[in-house]
DNA sequence: GTTCTTACA
DNA sequence: TGTAAGGA
């Protein structure tokens, strides 16, 4: 497919993509005409792209990562460096944390907004906002 | 009409 | 990141 498939199918803007291109994250095949051909798999593949990136990671982690999270999975043995290894235990950390962030404030915007409408129902107020 | 590269605000 | 230029 060529790029604005892609980039409708995953949300994500042309822009990006082949600036995720230019990161070394995907590597799309060419056409005659110069066209970028993303293989169908490459949907999923900017997807966790996309959520890496808003988990916090940096693309030279990701590019490092990626290969690692293939699926089926590879063991890239070349790979598992003591240096990898501790990028993704810091990386692996991080995310339990954001985790348990996100997770205490998504509680406390859910009690707040049962709050706000057991008030509202008890003082009768049918209002539409 | 879609995509490409380069470049600037 | 958004957008525009100038081609193919």
């Amino acid at each position: 497919m060529r790029i604005g498939e892609l980039s409708e199918r995953t949300g994500t803007p042309r822009r990006l993509l082949r600036y995720y291109e230019e990161q070394g994250l995907i590597l799309p095949d060419r056409r005659p005409n110069g066209y970028r051909a993303y293989d169908e798999r490459l949907v999923e593949r900017v997807l966790q792209i996309r959520d890496l990136l808003d988990a916090g990671l940096p693309t030279r982690v990701i590019r490092q990562i990626l290969p690692c999270l293939d699926r089926p999975r590879i063991i890239h043995f070349s790979d598992a460096t003591p240096e990898m290894i501790a990028v993704l235990e810091h990386e692996r950390d991080r995310m339990t944390e954001r985790i348990r962030s996100l997770t205490r404030n998504r509680d406390a915007i859910a009690d707040y907004l049962d709050t706000v409408r057991l008030t509202r129902d008890d003082a009768g107020v049918s209002e539409r906002n």
